[in-house]
DNA sequence: TTTAGTACTATGCAATACATGGTACTAAAA
DNA sequence: TTTTAGTACCATGTATTGCATAGTACTAAA
């Protein structure tokens, strides 16, 4: 139901600009979400095994080689229906969270 | 992360007004959230394991009787906490969503 | 007596997120 | 030179969540 919030956060991540594991956990971090390393790896590996994202290798100065995560055509289709998903759950969660007491609701001698 | 959106609408929904399993599946189908017995029995019992809610048995006329599921104080103060969590989820969300691109992002010439 | 409708329960499975621990490379400190 | 710290990737096991499936039990109508 409310199935993959954190990949379709990740999508829209690496489709703004590519980015490797710790830039990805830096980003949603800056938005409140705690997401760790033993996360975050294998639910890349399931997003490049579906053909939503490719990767190549960068080097870098300060440590070893980083994998820059690039989203594709198929990822960018991905995250435009993850969005539309998400946008339905938050309107369902309202409708039950908002939707009006009937009458005599909320009276309960016996509680 | 977004543990427990199931137990946000469960929880919110009895708390209005006590409901046994098919009420609860209604009133969420209403708000287009497909939930099946399979689903919600276990989470109910969980509810109740937790000391959220409580039940009683009512006869009916049309079938064997309904367990009516009731909210306890711990299950509000559950609720209002849930409900936090799921605005806070929305924020965050909504911040890796909206965040503006970097520049130079989006020129993707390998892709 | 059988069938249909309603309602609750049990068991097993898949996906998600996390904890934990390990490997490997670079650079600075001892 | 060797050790330590920092960075980064990877593998394995586990708890929770949600679903599929199947079964039990009660009432009422055919």
């Amino acid at each position: 139901m409310r199935k993959g919030v954190l990949e379709l956060c990740i999508l829209a991540i690496v489709a703004k600009q590519d980015a490797y594991a710790s830039d990805i956990i830096t980003k949603l971090k800056e938005a409140r979400l705690i997401v760790v390393e033993g996360t975050l790896y294998p639910l890349l590996t399931r997003l490049k095994n579906d053909g939503l994202t490719v990767y190549r290798w960068e080097e870098s100065k300060s440590g070893p080689p980083r994998k820059y995560h690039q989203i594709t055509e198929p990822g960018l289709k991905a995250l435009s229906e993850l969005k539309d998903d998400w946008q339905e759950l938050i309107i369902s969660v309202d409708k039950i969270l908002t939707s009006p007491s009937p009458p005599g609701a909320g009276f309960n001698p016996t509680l």
